[in-house]
DNA sequence: GGTAGGATGGGCT
DNA sequence: GCCCATCCTACCC
């Protein structure tokens, strides 16, 4: 695959489904490991129940009010970190979940930090498990995405690839909203479809 | 192949 | 005090 460039700022400030298919086939890095991202979820503002920011504004959710292209991150069950990149314009508190990535760069530092044996494809298909995999935690919250110690690229020449759109994973409300895109039959999805 | 249960702590009512 | 945008292990087909 050819070499990645920076992605700009305003490439972010896309509304949130789109900004999720966008990013996929995008990199991700971070200290010393990077993975491609190959399923997203997206969160909107409004009557979207399942997201966090709807019930409004609080010290958690302030990112996602703000501009786009920062790291909304929280703590998920008192233990995992779950990575959100902000989508949309300022007040419109939309933003893209990271479910998984393809590991790429740094494999032996993230079999390190998730302290676990298996195939390369368990260190990075699930969202919990990729923040673990590379070193992502609230430490992040709120920094930009376009440049910096943790930041996405893309390739120059964007790979060729079939997307397929499902219901998010994991919620109780708006739960057949078609809101999550993965790189269809990847290897490295956290759920087969 | 499958599922049930526990870990663990911040945010919110 | 309850609820999680999860993951792993144990156990059962």
């Amino acid at each position: 695959m050819s070499a990645t460039e920076p992605m700009p700022l305003d490439a972010f400030a896309l509304p949130a489904p789109e900004l999720a298919q966008a990013l996929l086939s995008t990199v991700l890095f971070h200290r010393e490991t990077a993975g491609m991202i190959v399923e997203t979820e997206a969160y909107l503002g409004g009557d979207d129940l399942a997201s966090h920011s709807a019930r409004g504004e609080t010290m958690r959710t302030r990112v996602l009010f703000g501009p786009p292209g920062r790291a909304y991150i929280y703590l998920i069950y008192g233990i995992y970190e779950c990575l959100n990149v902000v989508a949309g314009a300022v007040g419109t508190p939309g933003c893209v979940l990271i479910r998984a990535l393809e590991p790429l760069c740094g494999l032996p530092s993230m079999y390190q930090r998730r302290g676990l044996a298996g195939a390369p494809a368990t260190l990075t298909n699930g969202p919990g498990k990729l923040t673990q995999a590379l070193d992502i935690t609230a430490k992040q919250y709120g920094q930009r995405l376009d440049k910096g110690a943790l930041r996405i690229r893309r390739w120059r020449d964007r790979p060729i690839f079939e997307t397929a759109v499902t219901p998010r994973i994991g919620i109780s409300e708006c739960v057949d909203w078609p809101l999550r895109f993965v790189w269809a039959r990847h290897p490295c999805l956290s759920r087969a479809r």
